[in-house]
DNA sequence: TGGTAAGTGTAACATTTGTTACACATTATG
DNA sequence: CATAATGTGTAACAAATGTTACACTTACCA
């Protein structure tokens, strides 16, 4: 979950001689300055467009889990990709400029060109909409759990999934917390019963499943 | 939110003659028997699978938008087509048979040639794939509303866009406290409260609308 | 190294939501 | 039409979580 998508970094190397992309792109370069609303919500959506330099914002998920509150988009990065395709496409969200911002904008037709004529891109495009998509899914799961006990073990579970019984995680209570769309205290007092109870334990960022199957349970 | 999916309908017609797929298309046909785990968790998904017949069981977020339990999927639609260009391409859930089953399977690079040589494939593609993300983003901006109230506001304003001050609403109050992952008696105390505070009112499944400040201030 | 900011643990209390139970209304069905 | 099944309103109470507050620890940095 880094705030970096290396998938769609070929598109700051956008120029001609570089050639990620075919010289014969159709596209248009668009400047905004600082605090403009460049898409509103319910705006159609019939173009691509790659945010290529500055930062946007807009309320969405955010891009490292955390619950929809203001989301900031840094370039390079597409906006709603997923969204060019989709029977409604609109725009789900207000997007304003933070700074001085420049848009590449590609219509939905020469997208559908390069698709086909360039496989690489195809697969990025792919790629990064998957990668979004189970993403959203992940975080679906979560949210649907309702009790912050099981929040916590899905969580350590897949950590678990990952590194083993122990491992240390990044982010500390606070941002956790977000993550799970709970209050700090309320965090706090659960992963306390937690430990008392037997089921792990914490030392600084170090977290360590004493009790998988005792985790497992807390999921319902 | 029907449970169909008319787009990829196109699937069941596979045959040599009807040729909405090239006639020298690569892909296999497996069918299971009932209660068959075809899919397991975790398992690596590398090719595209589409259940062309019977229906089949997994742990999801259902089609019809309900919290994760069981969701059923029936013939004719692609399984999880999202998770094969993710990088972490594995399945994020068992799959079961719950009868006889036909599984049309479509290795990764046939599906890469086929969105290239055929475009009406692509354009399918994407967009049954785009539709589930924008399905998934409402439901997730649905489900990170924490309180009772805010997540009826957000579902009526909602509504309210698209069919005006007035409209009838075709699920019950089970349905819809499912749909909004709380417990029933609590979705209609809210919803008498905010009769009484007379922000809407509900007649049968006639609701509507008498203060959509009102409404929107529910959102925090 | 001392001071400041950031992070953690925890307690008392408020609020929201869930649970269970039941009366009543509505709809389907023989 | 009678009866059952389904849906709705609501109340009393339980449980979970949020809120606020504060003490204490750790990390950072001037």
């Amino acid at each position: 979950m880094k705030s970096s998508n290396p998938e769609w970094v070929g598109f700051s190397l956008l120029d001609e001689e570089n050639g990620f992309f075919p010289a014969d792109m159709i596209y248009s370069i668009h400047t905004y300055l600082k605090n403009e609303l460049i898409f509103r919500q319910g705006d159609i959506c019939e173009a691509l467009y790659v945010l290529i330099k500055g930062s946007v914002k807009t309320e969405m998920i955010t891009e490292n889990g955390n619950l929809l509150g203001i989301e900031i988009i840094k370039a390079p990065r597409p906006l709603a990709p997923a969204f060019l395709f989709s029977d409604n496409n609109r725009f789900p969200v207000d997007v304003t400029t933070m700074e001085a911002v420049e848009v590449l904008r590609i219509p939905k037709v020469e997208v559908i060109r390069l698709m086909t004529s360039q496989i690489d891109f195809m697969k990025q495009f792919l790629t990064h909409n998957a990668n979004r998509t189970q993403f959203l899914t992940n975080r679906l799961q979560l949210l649907s759990i309702k009790t912050i006990k099981g929040k916590i073990a899905h969580f350590l579970l897949e950590q678990c999934n990952e590194h083993g019984q122990k491992f240390s995680i990044n982010r500390n209570q606070t941002e956790l917390a977000e993550f799970f769309g709970v209050a700090r205290p309320s965090l706090a007092r659960s992963l306390s019963e937690m430990v008392q109870e037997g089921i792990i334990s914490i030392t600084k960022k170090e977290y360590t499943i004493l009790n998988n199957k005792g985790l497992r349970e807390l999921l319902l």
